[in-house]
DNA sequence: TAGCCGTGGCA
DNA sequence: TTGCCAAGGCT
């Protein structure tokens, strides 16, 4: 069904695709995994610079391994859920430990690493192995529920029946040209704020479009206040942590959030997921 | 499963 | 200005 997507927006992706460096032919899987963590919920163009200075400091899972954990929080710099970089180190040493340290090309070795679940998996099996998955990111989710649904969005989590209009959906050859086809249609035109319907490629046979483009009427999408919450409060604590470069009295980690019972809440969850460590006389530093 | 986990740009 | 959102995953 709606295979007649197929031809337009692959052509439409030959002519618009972004030269993005972990799509280059020189972009090998383990290149390719850390771009796929990093980009977890980050736009590309902050992900950009951080993936430079990843490939070129660690350009091997081995080179990772070799660091402690609280060198790659410190080079994740400011890109946002920081137990990504934890996650990438434990990839890399279960690459090292496990796979002889090469990254493993099946979807199943894939999805048990850290921080791989099914988007990322199918990703880096198909991006960088040239498997055929579904790869439903919410870009996929978005073009298919407007193009094939009808509807403005697609529902909060997957679901199977959306799974199963992507495998469906799967073209008998060259089924990773396709995902990041779609991926790229929805990043750079079928956008969730303000849809460029104008220079979409399947707009003539977009659900809908054709249904006069009607406002989404599912349940209220949950926008979360950031402001107050433990998280920016983690976020504070872990940036003069980056910063420092060794033991932090706690002094100095007292001065950037005024609230005492929620700063030490936040130190004590950084503690508990492995972000700092916490050492003898009050003070703190990344993971050793 | 719903809530949590960062950060910054943009409409 | 402020809410929304960005190649999700985990519990």
């Amino acid at each position: 069904m709606a295979t007649g997507l197929h031809a337009p927006i692959l052509d439409w992706y030959a002519e618009n695709a972004r030269d993005l460096p972990w799509r280059r032919p020189d972009a090998g899987p383990w290149a390719i995994l850390v771009s796929e963590i990093m980009l977890q919920q980050t736009p590309v163009v902050r992900v950009l610079p951080v993936w430079d200075e990843w490939m070129r400091r660690w350009p091997t899972p081995a080179a990772l391994a070799a660091e402690p954990p609280g060198e790659a929080v410190r080079h994740w710099g400011r890109l946002g859920y920081p137990r990504r970089a934890l996650n990438l180190h434990a990839c890399a040493r279960a690459i090292t430990a496990e796979h002889g340290g090469r990254v493993p090309s099946s979807y199943e070795s894939l999805r048990a690493l850290p921080g791989v679940g099914d988007y990322t998996a199918a990703a880096v099996a198909s991006f960088a192995f040239g498997g055929s998955h579904a790869v439903l990111d919410t870009n996929v989710r978005r073009v298919l529920a407007r193009a094939v649904r009808g509807e403005e969005y697609p529902p909060k989590a997957t679901t199977t029946a959306e799974r199963k209009l992507a495998e469906s959906l799967l073209p008998p050859l060259d089924a990773p040209r396709w995902a990041v086809a779609v991926m790229e249609l929805g990043a750079l035109v079928c956008t969730a704020r303000a849809p460029r319907c104008a220079d979409c490629p399947v707009a003539a046979a977009c659900a809908w479009r054709l249904a006069g483009r009607p406002a989404y009427q599912g349940p209220e999408r949950r926008g979360q206040t950031y402001a107050g919450t433990d998280r920016q409060c983690r976020g504070r604590l872990l940036a003069v942590l980056r910063e420092a470069h060794g033991a932090v009295p706690k002094a100095a980690l007292d001065v950037v959030w005024d609230d005492a019972v929620q700063r030490e809440r936040a130190l004590d969850g950084l503690v508990a997921d492995g972000l700092a460590e916490a050492l003898p006389d009050d003070a703190y530093r990344l993971p050793a």
